[in-house]
DNA sequence: AATAGGCTCAACCGCCAGGGT
DNA sequence: GACCCTGGCGGTTGAGCCTAT
């Protein structure tokens, strides 16, 4: 036997509230109160047929007084954020803090924009970010000599048989020396199909991926040459090089150095020949053989 | 003008905790 | 302690509106 329904479904009336429903309502609750019990409410309210909990909704969604409508204001936005960031999807926490703001607005409000400009923005903060750190560590390698070329940004989409017009090999991290590293920017939807498999692992990309979802990561595996990287659910990273499932781990993606070490010890694996989507605006970082 | 697809948000659903018996 | 009832909550749905083609 199934838990009994709070009301006789088949007696009430469901959907849309009428503004003559709101005004029967609205102006019981204001001469009587709810009587602690929303449940018997609907009961001593002539010619509504509407559930206690529906009656509940309603008044506390919409017809209680000093309650906010339209649009939230930048503040409200990032309190919403902010709260949201330290204690999740606790709307009915995160509404007591915004009067005149219900859980439900909030809910709607998060699901529907906010969330996306936030993500938009982490987004972009964590590109600049760790295009500071590729620079800076760059400049550094440069200033030691490892390096001597200037940074170099390749548009997969505009040279779209990139990947296949040159055989890299793994960079022996002790030959780093002989390898440019490369900025390589996917600006554009784009599709790398049938690398060529024989070759080892050679190039070593790190994804700007913090702004994506989990499952869109999970659909992203190596393709030919390329070791695509996976954020763990405990916070470390992953290279998943698909079929072979070897991978490292690094804590540091902002070091290139420690990449490199990191990748030691997986470059002899052949990679399997598959396909890959690479999304609009991830950012990856290359070491490429270029000699 | 028609239509498909996306977006918004009010409303519903089902679960859970807590209080009363 | 077991059971029932209710309030409260977060997740989900779907009708209506909006926008792009």
């Amino acid at each position: 036997m199934g838990r009994a329904p709070c009301c006789d479904k088949a007696n009430v009336k469901r959907g849309p509230w009428s503004p003559e429903e709101d005004s029967k309502l609205k102006s019981y609750i204001q001469q009587y109160g709810t009587g602690g019990n929303w449940i018997a409410l609907p009961s001593k309210i002539v010619g509504l047929k509407r559930c206690g909990k529906s009656c509940r909704l309603r008044w506390l969604n919409y017809l209680r007084p000093n309650l906010k409508h339209g649009s939230f204001s930048e503040e409200e936005d990032n309190i919403i954020c902010s709260l949201y960031v330290n204690i999740g999807s606790r709307w009915s926490v995160i509404a007591a803090q915004l009067p005149g703001r219900t859980d439900n607005d909030i809910k709607n409000y998060w699901n529907t924009k906010l969330k996306k400009k936030l993500l938009t923005k982490q987004k972009k903060d964590q590109q600049s970010q760790t295009r500071r750190a590729f620079r800076l560590n760059q400049e550094i390698k440069r200033e030691n000599g490892n390096l001597v070329l200037p940074n170099e940004v390749i548009n997969i989409s505009q040279t779209p048989n990139y990947l296949q017009t040159e055989h890299y090999s793994f960079p022996n991290p002790s030959f780093i020396q002989n390898y440019n590293l490369k900025e390589i920017e996917f600006s554009d939807n784009h599709q790398l199909q049938g690398i060529n498999s024989q070759y080892p692992c050679d190039i070593y990309f790190q994804q700007d991926q913090l702004s994506y979802d989990p499952s869109t990561i999970n659909n992203i595996n190596s393709a030919g040459l390329a070791y695509v990287n996976h954020q763990q659910t405990d916070g470390s990273m992953k290279i998943d090089s698909g079929a072979n499932s070897t991978f490292i781990e690094s804590s540091n993606w902002g070091d290139i150095s420690s990449l490199v070490s990191d990748y030691e010890g997986c470059h002899q694996q052949t990679m399997i020949q598959e396909d890959v989507t690479f999304d609009e605006s991830m950012l990856f970082y290359g070491m490429v053989q270029t000699q």
